[in-house]
DNA sequence: CGAGTGACCGCAA
DNA sequence: ATTGCGGCCACTC
């Protein structure tokens, strides 16, 4: 699934957000290494904020769990979206443990 | 074209 | 366990 042409980071990022499946969530390291730049994280949360704002960026979170800062709503609309998509929590955190999705398949 | 910035990540006190 | 700092790469102005 690291289908990115080279000339195309953003889209890489574009296509896997927009394949996370619902009740699913993603890291923004793991979107970054996925596209071949495993220290690119922060442009993960570059493109989110200047890219494709149709995209379920809801979906994409910390590595530790934790929920973007700049989500229309805050970590707390951000949390609750997730909670109606399905998505676990513990401590007000995403239960990262089950439900990042990983498409290595 | 150059500089600044960021919705991050990892390690060190 | 929490807080602070640096580094990395692409995007915007």
């Amino acid at each position: 699934m690291q289908r990115a042409n080279e000339d195309n980071f953003r889209e890489c990022i574009y296509l896997l957000v927009n394949q996370i499946p619902r009740g699913r969530v993603m890291t923004y390291g793991q979107i970054a290494a996925l596209c071949c730049k495993p220290r690119a994280a922060r442009i993960v949360g570059g493109v989110a904020h200047w890219g494709d704002t149709s995209l379920p960026w809801h979906r994409v979170v910390h590595k530790d769990g934790t929920l973007a800062t700049g989500y229309p709503g805050g970590t707390e609309g951000h949390r609750k979206h997730l909670m109606e998509e399905g998505v676990n929590f513990i401590n007000g955190k995403v239960d990262i443990s089950k439900a990042v999705w990983w498409p290595e398949y």
